[in-house]
DNA sequence: GTTTAATTTAAACGAGTGTTTAAATTGAAT
DNA sequence: ATTCAATTTAAACACTCGTTTAAATTAAAC
C-alpha cells in the first residue's frame, strides 16, 4: 500500500476537512499530517508549500463545480431566454449538491472552504481564483445581469458583493447556525435546505429596484 | 508628557486601524507598538493580554453606538408604531455617521471592526459582545421582527444572519471593493454611500414572503 | 529631598510556525 | 540481484508570536 497517491490524497482530505472547520491559517501543517498520518515534510514534497497546497484543495473543487455549474446556466438560458434570477440561482443548486457524491458532506466543505477563501486571503487566493476560474465567473455575473436588466451595472457590483458576503459568511459558519436553529427552534436544516433558504433573499435583494431619489 | 492614559491612547489607535485593516490574527503586537511608538511590553501592562486589547477597541465603539443606535430605534418606533424594516435599518445610519465624530475614518473602522470580529472569533468576541451588549442586539430583533410580521421567527433567524454576513463582509472589504467600483465605474462612494446602497438590498431579502411549497 | 508607587524599558522565555536537509526506505527497471 | 529514482522519515533551521521578568526611569506623595 501507501503508492505515491495515496499520500498526496490522505494530505487532501485531512487537509479540506481541517481548513473548512478553522479556517487556512489558523490550521498548521503539522495538525494536518498528524489528522492524514503520513510524514510532516511531504506536503513540501508533494505541494512546494502550504499556500500550494491551500490552492490544491480549492482546485479538486472547483474544477468539478465551475463546468458543472456553467453548463447548468447555459442549459437553462437556452431552454428559458429570460429566465429569471431565481431561476439561476436555483440552477446552481444541483451542481452544488452533486459535490457530495465527491466525497461525503462535499457541498458543505466547498461553500465553507470557498468562504474561507475569500474572507483570509488577502491576494493569492483572489488571483488564483480569477485567473484560473475567470471565464466561468464572467458567465455567472452575465447571466444574472441579463436576468435583471433594470440594474445598471455599477449597482449590480455592488449588490453581487453583498451576494457573495451572504453566501460566503452564512457557509462559513453555517454548522452552528443549523445547530443554533435546532435548539431554538427544532427545526432541523441540512446543507440543501439552508440554500434554499438564501435564494429567494438574494433575488430578491439583487432584484429590487433601485431607488433614484435616496438620501 | 506621555502620561498613563497617553501610551493606552496609542496603543488604541494604533490597534484598531490594524485590526480594520488586517484583522486580529493577523496583527502582531510587536506592529502595533511599533507604529504607537511604544515599547512592546505596554500592552500586557495596560491591557493584560491581546485578546483584552481586542475586546478595549471594540468596546471603544460599541460602548458609544449601542446606546444611541437603541435610543434612534425606540424613538423612530414611538413615533411610528408601523414603522417600516426599511425605516428601522435606516435608523441605524445616522449614529453609525456619528462615530466620525468620535475618530477620523470612525465609522469605517467601526464596521470593519465587528466585520473582523464576527469573521475571525471563534468564542471570546462572540461571549464578549453578547453578554455585555446583549440587551441592545434583543431590541434590534425585536424592532426588525414586529416591522415584518409575516416572517416566523426560525425563518427571521435565518434572514438576520444572512444580514449579518452581508453586512460584515461588505464592510471588510468596503475599501477595496470602493476602489474596485472607482476604477471600473467611475463612481466614488464613501462609506455613507455604501450603507444607503446595502439598506434596500437587506430590506428586500429580510422581507420577502416565505414560499411554503419550496423544493 | 526622600520615599513610594506607577510606568517604561530591554531582554529573554517558551511555544509554535513553515520550510529545508540529508539520511533511510521503498518500489520498479534493468 | 543490483541499480536508480521516488518517496518517506527524523531532525534541525530560522523565524515569529504573546508573554514574562527584573531593572531602569518617571511621576507623585509626604
Amino acid at each position: 500500500m501507501a503508492n505515491r497517491s495515496d499520500t498526496k490524497t490522505r494530505i487532501l482530505d485531512a487537509a479540506e476537512k481541517l481548513f473548512a472547520e478553522r479556517g487556512f491559517s489558523e490550521t498548521s501543517l503539522r495538525l494536518i499530517t498528524s489528522k492524514a498520518e503520513v510524514n510532516l515534510a511531504s506536503v513540501n514534497y508533494h505541494f512546494g508549500s502550504k499556500k500550494e497546497l491551500i490552492r490544491a484543495v480549492l482546485a479538486r473543487y472547483l474544477d468539478v463545480f465551475m463546468p458543472a455549474a456553467a453548463d447548468a446556466i447555459v442549459a437553462v438560458r437556452s431552454a428559458d431566454a429570460n429566465a429569471s434570477l431565481d431561476d439561476i440561482f436555483s440552477t446552481l443548486v444541483n451542481p452544488l449538491l452533486e459535490l457530495n457524491k465527491l466525497r461525503a458532506e462535499g457541498t458543505t466543505t466547498f461553500l465553507q472552504l470557498l468562504g474561507r477563501g475569500y474572507i483570509e486571503s488577502q491576494g493569492h487566493l483572489r488571483w488564483f481564483i480569477t485567473t484560473h476560474y475567470g471565464k466561468y465567473l464572467s458567465l455567472f455575473v452575465k447571466a444574472v445581469s441579463e436576468s435583471t436588466p433594470h440594474i445598471p451595472p455599477a449597482e449590480m457590483f455592488w449588490r453581487l458583493h453583498f451576494t457573495l458576503g451572504t453566501v460566503v459568511f452564512t457557509m462559513a459558519s453555517a454548522d452552528a447556525l443549523t445547530e443554533i436553529a435546532e435548539a431554538d427552534f427544532g427545526e432541523h436544516n441540512d446543507i440543501e435546505a439552508v440554500i434554499r433558504k438564501v435564494i429567494p433573499y438574494l433575488s430578491a435583494g439583487v432584484s429590487v429596484p433601485v431607488n433614484k431619489d435616496a438620501n
